[in-house]
DNA sequence: GAGCTCACG
DNA sequence: ACGTACGTGAGCTCC
């Protein structure tokens, strides 16, 4: 549908002048003022940029007498007069519209109010947006007209629809009526029922519904709100036809008489004659752009027509590429159910029900066939939901997944749309409403907007990032490395793994118990109850009324308390209160809430939420399971094997240090890792000049600590705070450390400085990782740059190795026809469900496929560990 | 919705 | 004079 948009014009300026009002006062050489007039300007341009009207109209009061004066003399009586500094611009404005080519109209003695109300009513066939910041004209929304509000400053605006209203106000568009009715508008005047305000007038309008309905039941109200509403009958109905727009005023405007067509070089002549040559220049790059802009509207028509929706697929789409967007439910991805699929080939996009593509039996054998490639977005998710629906679909393509290897900070759907500038003009809350209030019939018109429209996103993206992925050279990554995975991850969802809702609900009473106990003893020793889960109360119960010693931050954080552990007893409490307090919502509570109908965790492993190139995993996280902190550890319990099977874990040992070693080439950490030796002792020896009998147990803790530091992109102040020694001292670690190793230094510089130069760094199978902050003026993110720039490679090679591993093992597995199956992914681990007489056979397949994954200078290391449950198998 | 805290690698 | 170890996700508080 054309767009009409409508403002506000009075509204409009007298907000702009209060927005720019303040501060130096805005004028031309001669001291003439115009702030308002620039405010307005720039206000119009962005709702222009925001709504895209084909039409467009501001209409302005004029007159003081209007029909609302007749029956209330006083309506908008007691208003100050315009400022003296505004008056000048009510012409200046108009003057500066016909520059602009903006159509404008005012009519003696009626309101802006009403003509809109009644511009708005004449042209149903138009989507009609109107801009202002009165709440008034709340009341002319409807399906096809929705308000711009203007917010604070002058480029905020909300779009207000029905739902919207529904949502912030609970009530219909013309109880706004009602509304100003019972509680009146002070700004106009309108009295409404002494006493009522916007709180009471909600209630009673969501009880009653009207100014009527409310006076007609006064009787069921109590007390002094009776009085109030029983003695302002006349007032209140008085109010209501006062707030009343009218829609039938004498005026003759047609939408497609308001076609608007910027004349920039006219405004930009008439804001140089202003002397507001900033905003003119603006307006010269707006200009300059226009032409493409036009180009694109034209384009936006043509997705228009093609945007169809279809009850069968016409059958050129199969004799090219297409995208497919499987429109689902936003549900947990084995109960979501799917409504239909968008069907694109980047020139025509069509949208067809799920019940009509199960019917049309070319679109199944289409979908079906690997030989005509379909592009998705989140193809594991659509696997998953296709499988429910009983829809088979073979996947060439994963739109989702090429932009994030595009651009590594494409870390969300979100990012990805927002970078590539991809939009509906629908969304999915517009076609199946909130998830708290789904909506019981989706328009069928929007849904094909939504679905379509996304299809030509995706194939859209597709092409566009694809490109990106070949400049970079990052074909075989993707094609080798990423899509292959997608399919053992979609398994791995699928398949879940067991876990014991008794076990976790015993340790969660268990742990409830302490919990109390401890936070009994937090209260005593406070010496009152406070909600100890709030840093905020708990730093003031520390800092304040126990007077520990504090730092300018006051942190409560567990690593600050322990070092304040001795000075007073309730500090182990409080961590130990904060240990159990984790594992009692976030595990044992938390963890329930997962556990499906079929006794297992399924959880979601997402591919492209990390920039580094590690897997992450949602809906619950089983990549964080506690294991370092022994009663943590037991949530560990609850995950089991099926029956007849074992788990079998098996995890990489040091391996981002081995990678570190081999791509730096460092030829004695090399040597190191082939001779056998364990590696932080090792570190220990040539930092701390010991031989290895005379290397202790607390030496080897700190060698290891230089060793994650070194991982991390190393700094003295961060060494220092984690080994709890000054930052002299670890800087003299950190030189010994680069003296015993100068290729780990020289590699380092190395990653710096090509970070520096081209904004990037790279893993060993050319994944990237975009590092912007490198290039920042302010030192402490640059500093935050290189420490990434020398983590990225490491931990993204060590990700590549294990996705490599997980592919070569899943391979061998399918070919040995084996029933065991990978169910984690844990960065460094894998976790395999094993039948109790494939564990042999397992074991060396597993080892064969992680230590041989890559070839490297240092040998890898896995080791299997057996268990009856998670807990066990470490 | 942001910020703090804490679980993992 | 600043004030940080790298990468995640989830639960809680409080505005």
């Amino acid at each position: 549908m054309k767009k009409l948009m409508i403002a506000d014009g009075n509204s409009m300026l007298f907000r702009a002048y209060y927005a720019t009002a303040y501060g130096r006062p805005m004028t031309t050489k001669e001291g003439l003022p115009t702030n308002a007039v620039f405010g307005f300007v720039q206000m119009v341009q962005k709702a222009i940029e925001t709504v895209g009207p084909d039409s467009l109209l501001i209409a302005f009061d004029a007159g003081k007498h209007t029909f609302r004066h007749d029956i209330y003399p006083e309506y908008k009586g007691g208003r100050k007069p315009a400022p003296d500094d505004l008056v000048p611009q009510f012409q200046m404005v108009r003057d500066c519209l016909d520059a602009f080519g903006i159509k404008w109209v005012e009519m003696p003695d009626i309101e802006a109010d009403d003509l809109i109300g009644t511009v708005s009513k004449k042209n149903p066939d138009f989507n009609t947006y109107i801009l202002t910041s009165d709440h008034d004209m709340l009341q002319l929304i409807d399906d096809t007209t929705s308000v711009l509000l203007m917010k604070k400053g002058i480029t905020e605006m909300d779009l207000m629809t029905p739902a919207v209203l529904k949502e912030e106000m609970g009530i219909e568009p013309l109880q706004i009526i009602d509304m100003k009715g019972l509680m009146g508008d002070k700004s106009d005047n309108i009295p409404g029922i002494a006493g009522i305000g916007e709180k009471t007038a909600l209630k009673l309008l969501q009880q009653y519904g009207t100014v009527e309905e409310v006076l007609a039941h006064e009787d069921e109200l109590k007390g002094a709100l009776y009085k109030k509403i029983s003695g302002g009958h006349e007032s209140a109905l008085l109010s209501k036809k006062l707030a009343t727009i009218r829609r039938d005023v004498e005026v003759d405007m047609d939408a497609d008489d308001l076609l608007f067509h910027p004349d920039y070089p006219s405004l930009i002549a008439f804001l140089r004659t202003l002397d507001m040559n900033a905003l003119a220049s603006r307006f010269e790059e707006i200009a300059a752009s226009y032409n493409g802009q036009t180009q694109q509207t034209a384009e936006e028509e043509m997705k228009e027509i093609t945007f169809t929706r279809v009850s069968e697929v016409p059958s050129f789409f199969y004799e090219k590429p297409f995208s497919v967007f499987v429109d689902g439910e936003n549900a947990f991805f084995l109960e979501a159910d799917i409504h239909g699929f968008g069907i694109s080939d980047g020139t025509s996009s069509v949208y067809i029900s799920l019940e009509d593509a199960k019917n049309d039996a070319a679109l199944l054998k289409a979908l079906a066939d690997e030989s005509s490639e379909k592009i998705g977005f989140d193809i594991k998710r659509a696997m998953h939901l296709c499988r429910k629906a009983g829809i088979e679909i073979k996947w060439h393509d994963d739109a989702m997944i090429l932009a994030a290897l595009s651009d590594s900070t494409l870390t969300s759907e979100d990012k990805i749309f927002e970078h590539y500038e991809m939009s509906t003009s629908v969304s999915y809350e517009d076609v199946y409403g909130k998830p708290n209030k789904p909506v019981l019939f989706a328009d069928e018109e929007k849904q094909t907007a939504y679905g379509a429209e996304s299809a030509k996103n995706i194939f859209d993206l597709k092409t566009r990032a694809m490109e990106v992925i070949r400049s970079f050279k990052m074909e075989k990554l993707y094609e080798e490395m990423e899509m292959p995975l997608t399919s053992i991850l979609f398994e791995m969802e699928e398949e879940g793994i067991r876990c014991e809702m008794d076990i976790l609900d015993e340790i969660a009473q268990r742990t409830l118990a302490e919990i109390e106990k401890e936070q009994a003893e937090i209260w005593r020793l406070a010496g009152k109850e406070f909600n100890i889960n709030s840093p905020k109360q708990l730093g003031d119960i520390l800092y304040d009324d126990l007077g520990l010693p504090s730092g300018k931050k006051r942190s409560t954080s567990a690593d600050k308390l322990e070092k304040l552990a001795g000075e007073h007893e309730i500090i182990p409490h409080i961590l130990t209160y904060r240990k159990l307090s984790k594992i009692y919502s976030t595990y044992a509570e938390g963890l329930k809430k997962y556990i499906y109908k079929d006794g297992r965790i399924h959880t979601v492993y997402n591919q492209c939420a990390t920039q580094t190139g590690r897997l992450s995993s949602s809906e619950p996280n089983l990549q964080n399971i506690s294991v370092r902190d022994e009663q943590g550890r037991e949530i560990r319990r609850a995950f089991l094997p099926d029956e007849g099977c074992v788990l079998i874990s098996s995890d990489y040992h040091q391996i981002e240090l081995r990678m570190l070693a081999d791509m730096a080439d460092e030829k004695s950490l090399i040597e190191a890792f082939n001779s056998g030796i364990d590696i932080h002792t090792k570190t220990a020896m040539d930092v701390f000049d010991k031989t290895e009998e005379e290397v202790t147990p607390a030496d080897r803790r700190s060698a290891k600590t230089v060793n994650f530091g070194i991982v991390y992109g190393i700094s003295d102040f961060g060494l220092a705070e984690q080994l709890g020694v000054s930052r002299w001292e670890a800087a003299d670690f950190i030189d010994r450390y680069y003296e015993k190793y100068p290729g780990i230094r020289t590699y380092m510089k190395s990653l710096v400085s090509f970070c520096e130069k081209n904004g990037y760094v790279e893993t060993l199978s050319g994944r990237r990782r975009e590092i912007p902050e490198i290039k920042n003026p302010n030192r402490m993110v640059r500093e935050f740059g290189k420490r990434a720039a020398m983590n990225a490679p490491i931990q993204g090679s060590a990700a590549d190795l294990i996705k490599i591993a997980m592919i070569h093992i899943d391979d061998m597995m399918k070919k040995a026809g084996v029933k065991s199956r990978m169910i984690l992914q844990v960065h460094d681990e894998l976790i395999f469900n094993v039948p109790e007489e494939e564990i042999e056979t397992m074991k060396e397949l597993i080892r064969d496929g992680m230590e041989n994954a890559m070839k490297l200078k240092v040998p890898l290391s896995a080791e299997c560990a057996i268990g009856k449950t998670w807990y066990e198998a470490k």
